[in-house]
RNA sequence: GCUCGUAUGGUGUAGCCCGGUCCAUCAUCUCGCCCUUUCGAGGCGAUUACGCGGGUUCGAAUCCCGCUACGAGCACCA
């Protein structure tokens, strides 16, 4: 019973994991909407919190206004994707509204001998680190230290003057753990807080490892799932748990997964793009966005299986693009209504010899769904057009090919399509057609470009918004503008 | 350099803790065939895998040792 349960959903049970009583959260930086990767995180954690009837956070970690600005629209937009994603609600925390409760703790810590603050130059330090050496900043009596932090907070001391280290050994093995930072300062009149609540208010700012430690002790986050690139992390944040006499949740850790199909994107980097208009949205179909996968009509029920399958292990993967199209074939199929697209269109006039022909077709629009309105061909004009790549597929079979729903015809070098029979006798291929139409453009990506194709395109009354199949080309979503090519 | 982690087919994944029922699961991809009111839909089928070398054992994907490859961390980013 268990095994089949795991074996359904691909994810194998959490340790210590009581109903009810589980705490999960996903901590994303708001300096840009939820990518593809992000997708993971939000899938793995609610999924878990739905199966252990548990609690899920959504927390922003945006305690860098430097280099990793938020931006202020990010928020409502993670907010909004994740609930899209998971359909689920989470709770929302934001660790800029917090920031006096890191420093309770920071001030906490120094009593507890557990920190101190460092003048070191990120480089002196870096010796001592490497040398195992402890930096004279170390031995800072308590007064010291508070008198320290005070000018770190009143301006006195400068971005890079002053860092508070949490205690660890400078003999540990991993270097990565030897004394490391838990708080700095940042210029935040020079760089403001986007948030305008929060603007310039703090000039002492918490690193992720601390922020992030103190914060899942306060939430009573019983198990973290993240990247093992933050393995470290982990380890550096139990040192600290150690010195409140706290309990470190459960951590788990997936490994890094690439997809060929969308190359290198960093987060910053888009933004920068987006600003200078080389893309034009978070949305820009060339982008690994969730806004963008959504746009071209992925489904988050496809998302969620794509993760689920995936599973949960350290292993770095190089993941298929087509896995997740198949997933969402499985999705959409049943609900797309099937509409034409000629691209390269070749006209070519119906010769009915002998073979009477109705002057109009009620064509399906859906293979297994009768209540779909019927598609209305009016074939009294005996004008068809086909894809110029049929035409020569056809030309390869002695002119032969079956038009959809209407004939089995010979295609004749003189535009005549030359009707053969109604019902299909000859065994040739199917190929879509249409007998008129309006021109549209069909936009896809290739390679990481962006294609715009003009296409004949059937006339049809489906609003703005609704995801379609293109016989025999793929889904595509409708829009004001054109039609978004999905996945085949 | 130090530290940590991972290794099952083209791509993912199950199995590994508790050795045999594993001539290794499922999905995807590719290729065939069938069906058909489109198809890249559906049905059926096929090819392809336990990183390497030792050891333990009647028996190892599963246990032990060594090696190799790959990845990550060692930021006043998250």
């Amino acid at each position: 019973m268990k095994q089949t349960k795991e074996r359904k959903s691909g994810l194998s049970e959490l340790p210590d994991a009581v109903q009810g009583g589980v705490v999960l959260r996903f901590a994303p930086n708001p300096n840009g909407p939820l990518s593809f990767g992000h997708s993971r995180g939000v899938v793995i954690n609610s999924e878990y919190a739905k199966r252990y009837d548990g609690r899920m956070i959504l927390r922003f970690d945006d305690t860098d206004t430097v280099r990793k600005p938020p931006l202020p629209q990010a928020y409502s937009m993670i907010e909004e994707e994740f609930i899209w994603l998971s359909g689920i609600t989470p709770e929302v925390i934001i660790a800029s509204d917090r920031i006096e409760i890191y420093h309770q703790f920071a001030v906490e810590l120094f009593h507890k001998d557990g920190s101190y603050v460092c003048e070191c130059s990120a480089e002196e330090f870096k010796q001592h680190r490497v040398n195992k050496t402890e930096c004279p900043h170390r031995e800072n009596p308590l007064e010291r230290n508070l008198e320290l932090w005070g000018q770190m907070n009143d301006g006195t001391l400068a971005p890079g003057d002053a860092v508070v280290r949490v205690k660890t050994d400078m003999q540990l093995a991993n270097p990565a753990l030897r004394d490391w930072p838990a708080l700095r300062i940042q210029d935040t009149n020079k760089n403001p807080h986007p948030r305008s609540e929060i603007g310039s208010r703090w000039r002492v700012w918490p690193l992720l490892d601390f922020q992030s430690a103190v914060e899942d002790h306060l939430q009573g986050v019983t198990h973290i799932i993240r990247g093992k690139d933050l393995m470290d992390s982990t380890r550096k944040q139990i040192l600290l748990y150690e010195h409140f006499d706290w309990k470190y949740p459960e951590t788990i850790y997936w490994g890094r997964v690439k997809v060929h199909e969308f190359g290198s994107f960093s987060t910053s980097g888009m933004r920068q793009d987006i600003e200078s208009g080389e893309y034009e949205g978070w949305d820009d179909i060339r982008l690994p966005t969730i806004a963008a996968l959504r746009r071209k009509g992925i489904s988050a029920e496809a998302l969620r299986s794509f993760w689920l399958e995936l599973s949960l292990t350290q292993k770095d993967i190089k993941a298929a693009l087509s896995t997740l199209h198949s997933h969402n074939t499985k999705v959409i199929d049943l609900k797309c209504p099937r509409t034409s697209a000629i691209r390269k269109p070749v006209e070519f006039t119906l010769d009915r010899k002998s073979v009477a022909i109705p002057t109009t077709l009620n064509i399906a629009a859906h293979p297994e769904h009768d209540d779909f309105e019927k598609r209305v061909f009016d074939i009294s004009e005996l004008t068809v057009f086909i894809e110029e790549a049929d035409l020569q597929m056809a030309m390869q079979k002695d002119g032969l090919v079956r038009l959809k729903d209407l004939a089995d015809v010979r295609l004749h070098g003189d535009g005549r399509a030359e009707i053969l029979s109604l019902e299909p006798e000859t065994g040739s291929s199917i190929i879509h057609w249409l007998p008129t139409g309006h021109e549209t453009i069909l936009h896809s990506v290739e390679n990481g470009e962006l294609k715009k194709e003009v296409v004949l395109f059937e006339n049809n009354n489906h609003p703005n918004g609704t995801l379609l199949q293109l016989e025999r080309i793929g889904y595509a979503r409708k829009e004001e503008n054109g039609l978004f090519i999905c996945h085949g």
